[in-house]
DNA sequence: GGGCGGTTATGACGATCGTCATAGTCGTCG
DNA sequence: CGACGACTATGACGATCGTCATAACCGCCC
């Protein structure tokens, strides 16, 4: 069901989600929305951008992990090129619907805030690893995510993956 | 009315503001919707993202127009940052919001396409100016537009103009 | 087997949505 | 002055929204 609330939020944002959509797509029964999730539609949209934000969190750990920043962000960026690709350009990054839901489901825009915040300081702490004074590396990683959820936006808006792939370009030779 | 549905486009989304709360917002009479945009929902979306694509563009004119890049980010920041912190956090940019409209309003979608490319060129057209060659000048201009945008979505999330900052010090030092 | 608590089915509620038809107002021009 | 066009007021329509009440189901423990 957190699953499905992801996938919609994904392609059609938050505000034009509707709850019998979730139990449609999920196949889960009507009747126990509110029992599994007494707050809502506010409580399922916050829980899936947890959910969702945690999950993206890994990917995040697992790439700075296994490879310098560079080529970390490489990947992040064929990850993404590849969703875009691979949705026709309707899905997008479900923490960045949540973060410009409106205002009944802010508790989504809160769980917004706090996985980006998770993000910048995964990245920031690898940066620091590599030798990047606090503040620089508080910056960069602050670049990066921002960077790569605007190219989202802006590659979905545009129908093609060529803003992604000239930004990811450009945070490569910057972090080189 | 346009400027209505901007700027309740920019508080809650396009797919979160209705046609009555733009009459309302705007004092315009609600029989004449369909007189003046005969497309309904769908019309009103694109031209108000179109409008708010030329205002911004203008705006990207003059700051390129009367400083060099990095100044002209400089000045950007600034002026989202104050965007912002004036609405509490409750106002973004309105092509952004387009971009993630839903299928029932695509039109709006093209429109924020448009927009992004429109403000690329005329950065890329800006570093081109100042020696860089073709593809880099691009591939920034597309960084600055994709970050900003994307600090944009992260700050609103956040509640705090910090990333945007961030973002924007990056930027310049790289531009610089 | 009998009860019982957690889960689901079903449908209703008030509100609000986009859309449009119809009837009115009003300025302008012949 | 009268008619005609552009614009507005009003309210209805079907659909859909979030929410919840109520009744049925079902597996587990005594």
């Amino acid at each position: 069901m957190l699953d499905s609330a992801i996938v919609l939020f994904r392609e059609r944002g938050v505000a034009a989600t509707s709850l019998r959509d979730v139990v449609a797509h999920s196949g889960a029964p009507r009747g126990s929305i509110y029992h599994h999730f007494p707050g809502g539609k506010q409580e399922l949209a916050s829980e899936a951008t947890r959910r969702a934000g945690d999950s993206i969190a890994r990917l995040f750990t697992r790439l700075v992990a296994s490879a310098d920043p560079a080529a970390a962000v490489d990947r992040l960026v064929d990850h993404w090129s590849g969703v875009l690709l691979d949705s026709d350009f309707a899905s997008t990054c479900p923490v960045a619907a949540a973060a410009l839901a409106p205002d009944d489901t802010d508790g989504a825009r809160v769980a917004a805030g706090v996985a980006f915040e998770q993000w910048e300081d995964l990245l920031a702490g690898a940066l620091r690893e590599r030798g990047a004074t606090p503040g620089e590396a508080a910056d960069r990683a602050a670049l990066v995510v921002s960077a790569i959820e605007g190219a989202l936006l802006v590659s979905r808006a545009r129908r093609t993956d060529a803003p992604l792939r000239a930004v990811g370009r450009e945070l490569v030779r910057q972090l080189a």
